[in-house]
DNA sequence: AAGTGGTCTAGACCACACC
DNA sequence: GTGTGGTCTAGACCACTTA
């Protein structure tokens, strides 16, 4: 009869559902190394008879492990453990205002110039247009308690985005503005040390050479290319924080 | 009857299954922005009649929109598009060794030093053993075609993993070695930069002041540490990438 | 009260890999 | 062949939320 799950109702069991339980039960043995890598995990069926459910019960928790990296599957053969591939992590990278208030600091924004030019060779270098492109570069300052934070080096591409060229972002923060006009795209980031040129120095507010971190990200929407952003953080001012947990991130 | 799925056989359609092409079509109208953000997608026996699949299926893709925070699903009102929240980018961090050879570069590696110590303020700073815990120091550097590639500082909990003490880490990598004896752990990567002081310049073969990426990366296993790790990397050398693809990682 | 999603069942057919 | 996973069905009961 369906619905009697006999596992599921006749031990309440901290109100989670039967699924979360077994996933949370092998990602337990798994993580604790309890199934070391290449451990073969049981069959669906035994499983099933484990747990006194349906076969797609425990193949919803088999698929789920899959997507998130810690077993794999082979026809025939079983499912195993797999050895965490390479060091992956997720990196949160928040827009600089929040980053900035969520550090208990007042913000502020400067735009020091936007200008709409055809794309140059050096533009084009970053931002991967047609050349003689319509863009729009812009350059902020974000400050911080008074001090500047960072320092935004930013192209888009008119093409991609013309609304982009009424938006006043004297007083609207461009990556803001791109999320509420182009809400997903796709994104890659670049993370580099630098030392800090006359004039970014200058504009940071730093000694000439100062060890920066410089981010780059380069946005498109299938296949399109949005925008660039270079963000100057003084060194000593900024960590990106990254964290890995096995059974988000995948390893693959 | 169970399996006639019209939709999926009288039409292979590119070989892949009903719920990957009911994913991929939901998915590109989310990512196009056909549907924006706050939008409420087909209820679940909508998408069933525009399938013809039972409502298994079509729950099954939707749950999975939701794990890849896509979207979000509220009993009696509906599913809804999400908002982007921030930027999350998937960060791999190969193991150094792979991030040579993968530069079509040689590899080699030194220790430079290997101490066994009992933890002194500093170490507990970096990782948070109980004092005069005892600790494995080790200093090692990375070639790459004969130059200097990267300087690892690594503290390891002897405590945590005591087999550590009779590894030859003379020729075995730190990380390596710690990936095969402790498989699964957490970790928490902290990424900034910062000038080379006068002995790290000097391992790294750099003027001194040289901007350079620090990864500092500590982890451990169920609340226990079991090393934390410094990397240096000249910053001119060395990018960290990221990418950020909306279907694969979730912005919660 | 009604309608949504959340979960589960007990089957089924198929593809694939190994024997 | 045989046994595994991959997928799908046509129901079902429940919890929750909104009207």
């Amino acid at each position: 009869m369906a619905g009697d799950d006999e596992g599921a109702k006749t031990e309440p069991a901290h109100d989670r559902s039967l699924h979360q339980r077994i996933r949370a039960d092998l990602e337990e043995r798994i993580l604790s190394g309890a199934w070391s890598p290449g451990h073969r995990i049981p069959f669906e069926h035994e499983l099933m008879a484990q747990y006194g459910c349906a076969r797609m019960t425990v193949n919803r928790v088999l698929s789920g492990l899959v997507e998130a990296g810690l077993i794999e599957r082979r026809r025939r053969a079983g499912s195993f453990v797999r050895r965490p591939a390479g060091q992956s992590a997720v990196l949160r990278i928040p827009d600089v205002k929040a980053e900035v208030l969520s550090r208990g600091e007042t913000y502020g924004y400067e735009l020091i110039s936007g200008t709409r030019r055809k794309a140059t060779r050096d533009d084009r270098a970053r931002i991967a247009v047609a050349a003689g492109a319509p863009l729009l570069a812009l350059l902020c300052r974000h400050v911080a308690d008074g001090r500047p934070y960072a320092l935004e080096d930013r192209l888009i591409a008119l093409d991609s985005v013309p609304e982009a060229a009424d938006a006043d972002f004297a007083t609207e923060l461009p990556g803001t503005w791109l999320l509420g006009h182009v809400p997903w795209h796709e994104a890659e980031h670049n993370i580099s040390a630098a030392p800090a040129d006359a004039r970014t120095a200058a504009r940071l507010d730093v000694p000439v050479g100062t060890a920066c971190l410089v981010m780059e990200r380069r946005t498109w929407r299938s296949g399109q290319p949005i925008t660039a952003v270079r963000l100057w953080y003084p060194g000593d001012r900024q960590k990106l924080v990254a964290r890995f947990t096995p059974s988000t991130a995948a390893g693959r």
